[in-house]
DNA sequence: CCAAAAGTGTTGAACATACACCCATGG
DNA sequence: CCATGGGTGTATGTTCAACACTTTTGG
């Protein structure tokens, strides 16, 4: 059968926001671009969707490839399709937020890419629409991680109460009650206590929790409530 | 400056699912495809992307020719990118989902492209994946429903509550106690009583309403609970 | 006058918030 | 022994869900 005629071919790329939490700041992981337009700026991990890939695909081809990490939280956000937004040619752009363990990324791959960490409120100009893509993606993780334990996600395998206390008041920039956190964390089952503690951050330490792999899948899409009336 | 060589160039589609409220159920618009492949199949509207056009301005093209309507509340949803969902040319596909006043909506250019209003139970089969487009639609509309009063883009401009009522139930597929719906609803402050009423479905009549415009914009980003636990 | 739909009122339970205190321990 | 951060407990007000009754009017 023949092909659609007369229609514009365009290209379609992914571009990553990938955010990564330390254990005190909530961070952006960005590349150094290594080719013209915008070549040595800031900017997304992204690439072009291959002629055999799917979308999604390719968007986690992009990450394995900066971070070495698969099977990472993904979710597609908005698509940016803009005629001019890219001066060399119209590409139509859609955007994956990446949410990951920090500690998982290998430091040397990065050094392929001169990928760097910058938390969130030191973030440097990016090329083209990036900035407005990081907005995007920045407000969408408020607002599904107001509904959804997906914070999870970026934290390491045993974690502690005061550390998703941080990520909470980190992604939403606000004081929390953390007896009331506490409280309302304990009450969705989502965590299993473990018998050792985090002795790093506080001389009484800090128990270990693992995230409940069961109970999170069943209870992923309830809508939860850590944090009321947030800002989005 | 050069192009980006080696690169594949996609057609990119736009498609949208139309969704309406007739006082008694939802719907969907629904057209006659009018060329091969799948000739005379069932479909959602959509067109390819021009080479000057933004996606959005697309998806406002597609409703303009297929309803008249313009100002239209309209939201992207997935891209769905599946190497051969299309037979005949790989095809991307940006998804919107419409909601329209059904009364707006002018009968006599439905003619044009053989469109059809469906009731969501009784959708047909549908080309390529638009089934799933469909059904990703539902769930997000159900999701921001739950949250955002986006309903009310269904409605007329005079609408009474009974009205409101029935639109969720259909919504949610759930029976919903009118006495606390209608606290709820009122406690929003998004609504302003009429002086007149619908006699039409009661012997008694309802009050008509209208949409407080201002307090709409303002609390649109704010979190509702007119769905408690919604399925989605 | 009565059926059918609109509209108002009450109450107990669940939940959220605000706030105060004890615990463990490294230096 | 004390400063520091971890952890538990309680009282109060708000919100939600469950439920019963009155109002209006066309036929």
């Amino acid at each position: 059968m023949t092909k659609y005629v007369k229609q514009t071919r365009i290209l379609v790329a992914v571009d990553c926001i990938i955010f990564g939490f330390d254990g005190y700041n909530l961070k952006l992981l960005l590349i150094k671009r290594g080719f013209e337009p915008e070549k040595d700026k800031w900017s997304l991990m992204g690439g072009f969707v291959q002629s055999d890939e799917k979308p999604e695909e390719a968007a986690s081809r992009v990450l394995k490839q900066l971070t070495g990490l698969k099977d990472v939280y993904m979710e597609q956000l908005l698509v940016f399709g803009e005629p001019n937004r890219d001066p060399i040619e119209r590409t139509i752009s859609i955007t994956y937020f990446a949410l990951v363990d920090i500690k998982k990324y290998e430091k040397q791959l990065s050094d392929d890419y001169r990928a760097e960490w910058f938390p969130l409120n030191r973030v440097p100009k990016l090329i083209f629409d990036h900035d407005r893509m990081v907005q995007n993606a920045k407000r969408k993780l408020r607002y599904k991680a107001a509904l959804h334990p997906i914070l999870f996600e970026l934290l390491p395998e045993k974690f502690t109460i005061p550390q998703i206390l941080t990520l909470y008041e980190q992604v939403y920039d606000v004081q929390l009650d953390k007896r009331n956190f506490t409280r309302k964390l304990r009450s969705t089952g989502l965590l299993i206590k473990q018998m050792d503690k985090d002795k790093e951050n506080s001389k009484k330490g800090a128990f270990y929790y693992k995230l409940d792999k069961a109970t999170y899948k069943e209870k992923f899409t309830k809508f939860l409530n850590f944090v009321s009336n947030p800002e989005y």
